[in-house]
DNA sequence: GAAGAGCTATTTTTT
DNA sequence: ATAGCTCTTC
């Protein structure tokens, strides 16, 4: 044991011993916050404790997976495994399992992805005859999901009033319709979404009391990692689980919060001393990951928000290379400065291509790093976007396979009823929909008993029998699941429902793809089938694959052995560590995103992911924004961030122009009686005005200047004040007057009334206007 | 009821 | 740019 604890460092080891009672554990970025988790862990066990009364909530399954591999090690492997670890929605989704008929769930309940949320409540919305442009299922669906992780439910809601009024104030009165409908739906579906399960799990936990005192015997010791990240929901259960004993450890990091968009409250973290007032509470601040540059700059950003816990995160690191700045002038070109600066420290030291990261905001800006790489011929890994499971060849087999293991589930009946077609269509699924309704059954429930039911809705015979002969199908493979295993079902459904034949006939380089995944999966389930075998107590069912597969986290798609460049969101990114990191797109709009630009507390959220970002990189750090950029299939200008600023200039590199455009000596600008040679912050000199990597010679970034500064009469820029009723002179659009101004700073656009182009609303930093 | 043509939102992040 | 959705036509 002793030589367990001489591994760590003193705060660590002290956040290690404090077994007992309320502990909080703020570990700042490369603090070796999972050594930690890991270490007390292993040392509970050592001391006696059973694995069996440890509950660690991780989050993601890879990090559990991982974690219980360490602590193996440690304590032997038989021990580890029985260990409960996982995500919030694995454990408890097992947990559902075996207690969740209490609530009326079968055994085998369907856990529905976003994608089945937002097709069910596009139906609903249908069947309620409501204006689909005004309640969008995407917001219908957003609203109640945060509704979920608050614990209203469609009963509670008449409670608050203001939701109501917001309802209305949103044009959506029959919000709460849909959302009454929409829990209906599911349950008579047997099905639960992503945040029911923690949703239902309050609920028998709050419901019955002896259901909570097992639990709460059971999970003696509980641990959360990456607590920052927990909403309300998921605050309660553990708080409910752990009020028996208090043996609960929390680890976290207020900086790195990044999920309150999906409900994640930060004053879970901020507030658990008041929660647990005789809460111990350890920081670790020492950065075993990055440089010293790296930790000072990350430092240097946070600190320009304002909500947070003191801290001091530092390093005994070598100072390392600085932050490099490069400033492109498309997307394409930023494509093609990362694969090259990969592919040079490839071959110059002899790095790995898995030393590699590249974080974006958003998973739309991955396309030009792919073609790029793949023209170079190096390997690289997305992780997130498109998920394999939500390819639509993906999704219409498992629609099957879930039929057979649960039929009441709506939104797989609907997906494949007349998917390979078998003549059962619109009208007739509507009937369907009008008789499930009028029953309160489940389609699966009045299918079943169509001869008796079908005529009142005025199904003919015809149609009966189709239904009929589809209802056999389904219980004929439903028939399969006593008596064979997984693999074998699942390659029976894809023979005998004619997707295989269909997919393999389309010849299509996109049919091929498409029947390769069902290959893929077909290949993934075998796997899954010979894993639960070794593993004892392993559950080989299709039951357990369906939810091990809904409840895969993005990033646990398996490790392969060629060594890739890494490419994903700086929200998948958390807790993971590469040498090398280029945060790309660093552009206002982009990053911070535009929809963040509203509010203080939304833009120190996408702070504090610039600073996950930052402190991903151990060695050497990139940072790139262009000038341009394709979105929405348009050309759109950028300029870059606010958080490239913001950065402390001692710890960040800019390119030196290779012919410095004279700045300093430039006529002063006219800024309203301001001397524009006031003392210059810092921050105002530091990027670079040089060319793209290819040597053009580009303007000043826009945001670095007061707007009319700069320029000159050889350089292009605005050397004069603009006033609303001025004639101007555009290159393209030709004369005009100013009719109106608005935006501060850079920003600054000009509407103009051109006397030939019509009415233009053009940003002033890139108009070129002369006065006429 | 099925197939094809046009239309429209999509890009913030995810269990 | 593109995929998914709705509308039209057979």
């Amino acid at each position: 044991m002793s030589n367990l604890l001489s591994q760590l460092n003193d705060s660590q080891r002290l956040a290690v011993e404090a077994t007992e009672g309320p502990v909080m554990v703020i570990a700042g970025a490369g603090s070796g916050k999972t050594r930690v988790l890991t270490f007390r862990i292993a040392y509970l066990m050592q001391k006696g404790v059973d694995a069996f009364n440890i509950l660690a909530l991780t989050f993601t399954n890879k990090a559990a997976k991982e974690m219980k591999e360490r602590i193996g090690r440690f304590v032997g492997y038989n021990e580890a495994k029985n260990l409960w670890m996982g995500t919030f929605h694995s454990v408890f989704a097992r947990i559902l399992r075996v207690e969740g008929h209490l609530l009326g769930y079968p055994q085998n309940f369907t856990i529905y992805d976003a994608d089945d949320s937002k097709r069910l409540i596009s139906g609903i919305i249908k069947e309620l005859s409501l204006d689909k442009d005004i309640y969008k299922a995407k917001q219908v669906f957003g609203r109640i999901s945060a509704l979920k992780n608050n614990l209203i439910t469609p009963k509670g809601y008449h409670k608050y009033p203001e939701l109501l009024e917001a309802d209305s104030a949103a044009r959506m009165p029959m919000f709460i319709d849909i959302y009454t409908q929409y829990t209906e739906r599911c349950f008579r579906s047997g099905a639960m979404d992503f945040d029911d399960l923690l949703l239902k799990t309050n609920e028998l936990l709050t419901k019955f009391p002896e259901v909570l005192a097992k639990y709460q015997e059971r999970f003696k010791y509980i641990l959360v990692d990456e607590y920052q990240d927990t909403n309300h929901s998921q605050y309660l259960i553990v708080k409910s689980l752990a009020s028996r004993f208090e043996n609960i450890c929390v680890v976290g990091d207020d900086a790195q919060s990044i999920y309150a968009f999906r409900g994640a409250n930060i004053r879970n973290i901020l507030n658990f001393q008041s929660d647990y007032p005789n809460a111990q509470l350890y920081k670790l601040e020492q950065n075993y990951r990055s440089t010293n540059n790296i930790v000072q700059a990350a430092n240097s950003i946070i600190k320009h928000n304002k909500e947070q816990l003191e801290k001091n995160v530092w390093t005994e690191n070598p100072t390392g290379e600085k932050i490099k700045v490069r400033k492109l002038i498309s997307d394409t070109d930023e494509g093609n400065f990362v694969t090259q600066t990969i592919f040079d420290a490839h071959m110059n030291e002899q790095r790995p291509y898995s030393d590699f990261c590249i974080l974006y905001r958003t998973n739309a800006q991955s396309r030009p790093f792919e073609d790029s790489l793949r023209r170079k011929n190096i390997p690289y890994q997305i992780y997130g976007g498109l998920s394999f499971y939500q390819r639509k060849e993906i999704k219409d087999l498992l629609a099957y396979v879930r039929l057979a293991v649960n039929p009441d589930d709506e939104e797989a009946f609907r997906r494949v009823i007349n998917y390979p077609a078998r003549g059962i269509g619109q009208t007739t699924i509507e009937k369907l929909t009008i008789l499930a309704n009028q029953e309160k059954r489940s389609f699966w429930g009045v299918c079943d008993a169509i001869a008796f039911l079908g005529g009142s809705v005025g199904l003919n015979r015809a149609t009966q029998n189709k239904i009929a002969d589809w209802v056999n199908k389904i219980k004929s493979y439903r028939a399969l699941l006593t008596s064979h295993d997984a693999f074998f079902v699942v390659s029976h459904i894809a023979k005998t429902t004619g997707i295989i034949a269909e997919l393999g006939a389309d010849k299509t380089p996109e049919g091929v793809s498409r029947y390769e995944n069902v290959q893929e999966l077909l290949n993934g389930v075998q796997e899954f089938v010979e894993e639960q075998r070794q593993i004892d107590g392993g559950d080989p069912s299709l039951a357990a694959y369906l939810t091990d597969i809904a409840l895969l986290t993005a990033t646990d798609k398996k490790d392969e052995n060629i060594p890739k460049v890494s490419m994903m969101t700086i929200h998948l990114a958390k807790g993971l560590e590469f040498p090398y990191v280029f945060i790309v797109g660093l552009e206002e709009n982009l990053f911070p995103s535009m929809m963040a630009m509203g509010s203080r507390a939304d833009l120190e959220e996408e702070r504090r992911l610039f600073y996950v970002a930052l402190t991903r990189a151990e060695q050497v750090c990139y940072l790139t924004y262009t000038q341009i950029r394709y979105r929405w299939g348009k050309i759109i200008d950028g300029e870059p961030s606010r958080f490239i600023e913001e950065l402390d200039d001692a710890y960040v590199d800019f390119p030196m122009p290779e012919i410095a455009p004279d700045t300093t000596f430039l006529p002063p600008a006219n800024t309203g009686g301001k001397l524009a040679w006031e003392p210059r912050k810092p921050a105002e000199r530091k990027p670079s005005f040089s060319g793209s990597a290819a040597g053009t010679p580009l303007q000043p970034p826009a945001s670095f200047k007061k707007v009319g500064g700069g320029g000159g009469a050889s350089g292009p820029g605005l050397d004069f004040e603009i006033e609303v009723g001025q004639r101007v002179m555009h290159d393209r659009f030709g004369v005009g007057t100013v009719a109106a101004l608005e935006g501060a700073n850079a920003d600054v656009k000009a509407i103009i009334a051109f006397d030939n182009a019509g009415e233009k609303r053009l940003l002033l930093k890139y108009a070129k206007l002369k006065l006429v």
